[in-house]
RNA sequence: GCGGGCGUCGCCAAGUGGUUAAGGCAGCGGCUUGUGGCGCCGCUAUUCGGGGGUUCGAAUCCCCUCGCUCGCCCCA
């Protein structure tokens, strides 16, 4: 095999898939739009040093999975692996001081070097959402609200929200203390990996998938009982919200996202449906991230939500195409050469209008056009064109006797009232 | 990075050592060169992911390799 294939973990989305993921970005975007959250695109490429910093070099994204190299000029660059650290790069760089309170989005490709796997690629796809400035627990609650109502707009059923609290540095690092004195007396008793997080990160152990670990961790400190009142008060209040807002959740106390940012809020939503990559929306609050690149100390939370597994997960009625609404079926030098001046007319009253453009016969444009279950037909030929007009009619699947109608090329206002009758009226504005 | 399963036409597949690699769908052409569905007829893999070996003979057995897939790790 000498041909070319494309690289291990990418994907070529073909048209009929794609018109899926079309529907599912409009719903998304629509969503945002309505909770007045602003677009903002950064680069796909950036130095490797901003995800070091901005990630952490322990985690496994960053120390692992990331499609690393050096440019022409030696520079280390990196493709990026998900997208809050760009967005807060941007921030700091454009003068987060002078708007200090912003709610964006992006939506766009992430690459990490990983074995692809049931929804999971090298190259995969992210909604991200960030609230830059908040400080308030609403902020958690309208963004949880956020995730939610968008995988509910998407229609996608059997959702579990799962939510934890991190604590503010203190609390953490509290807790951490005594966890650690713990594990101390009980380390024989982990697991292997839980055993090599002691020294690199500890908290993760909470997060481990070990049955036998996680019994044991039962007995474990738990950082909710170290939280200082303030946390715990806000916690609280999350959790109140929450409920009056009927939105349903689960506490987690193991929940432990993955990179370092984080404190206070973490939550997951997650569906049984997807194999063992079973989350498909992940977020949390960091206030620590933007003091930490640079910035003026500023409070921020954000979730990202994982554009492959929410198709998986989308209904089928998402991947319905729209319908040719008229097919014209042309033959002849000068049939053919009004044909098409016909279709861009056609095309200016919103409606899909397919020029065939084979020059096959019309018993074959005539099959194509069924094929393509186009609404109505147009068909215009020699005898037509030396009469300055063309034909129309519905054209019905069930090949049943259509009606058709005989139209002069320039008889502007006979096709418009056809069309309108017959075409507009059907279509969902 | 580590484990399991799998690789025969664009897609779904039969074939499990003996010579013509079934079949279905899709595609193309024809019956029908100015009219749709259905039907019928015909065409579409010198080759079974790639390389090497065993054998008189390999898609079928062995080795290596690549890819896909599922799981672990991790995450969206």
């Amino acid at each position: 095999m000498n041909n070319f294939k494309n690289l291990r973990g990418t994907v070529d989305l073909l048209p009929d898939q794609l018109i899926k993921w079309q529907n599912v970005e409009k719903i998304i975007v629509e969503q945002l739009l309505r909770s007045s959250v602003k677009e903002i695109r950064t680069p796909i490429l950036e130095m490797t040093e901003l995800f070091l910093r901005g990630i952490g070099e322990g985690t496994d994204v960053v120390s692992k999975e990331m499609y690393t190299f050096l440019d022409r000029g030696d520079r280390s660059c990196s493709l990026r692996p998900e997208g809050t650290a760009s967005v807060a790069r941007a921030l700091i760089q454009n003068g987060i001081s002078t708007k200090p309170f912003q709610k964006l989005w992006y939506m766009g490709p992430m690459f990490r070097y990983e074995r692809p796997q049931a929804g999971r690629q090298r190259q995969f796809h992210q909604l991200g959402v960030e609230f830059v400035g908040y400080e308030s627990f609403r902020s958690d609650v309208e963004i949880i609200t956020l995730a939610w109502d968008i995988l509910e707009k998407l229609g996608i059923k059997e959702l579990n929200l799962e939510i934890n609290t991190l604590g503010d540095n203190t609390d953490r690092s509290n807790f951490q203390k005594a966890f650690l004195k713990w594990l101390e007396v009980n380390k024989n008793s982990l697991d292997l990996d839980s055993q090599k997080r002691i020294e690199k990160n500890p908290l993760r152990i909470l997060d481990t998938k070990n049955v036998q670990t996680k019994k044991i961790l039962e007995d474990a400190p738990r950082l909710v009982d170290f939280l200082s009142d303030k946390s715990l008060k806000r916690y609280l209040n999350i959790k109140e919200q929450l409920k009056l807002l009927k939105i349903p959740y689960v506490e987690n106390f193991h929940l432990v996202r993955g990179l370092d940012y984080y404190t206070h809020t973490a939550f997951e939503i997650t569906s049984g449906s997807l194999g063992s990559q079973a989350t498909v929306c992940g977020g949390g609050r960091y206030d620590n991230l933007i003091s930490l690149m640079g910035g003026t100390e500023t409070p921020a939370i954000g979730f990202a939500i994982g554009l492959e597994r929410l198709i998986i997960l989308s209904g089928n009625k998402l991947g319905e195409s729209r319908e040719t609404d008229i097919y014209i079926v042309n033959k002849g030098i000068h049939a053919e050469k009004l044909a098409m001046d016909l279709s861009r007319k056609l095309r200016n009253y919103d409606l899909i209008a397919e020029l065939d453009l084979s020059g096959a016969s019309f018993s074959k444009q005539f099959k194509k056009a069924n094929k393509l279950k186009s609404k109505s037909i147009i068909v215009i030929g020699d005898d037509e064109a030396f009469k300055n007009q063309f034909i129309i009619r519905l054209f019905n699947n069930d090949n049943s006797e259509n009606k058709e109608e005989t139209i002069s090329i320039e008889d502007n206002i006979k096709l418009e009232k056809w069309v309108k009758s017959n075409l507009l009226l059907h279509k969902n504005l």
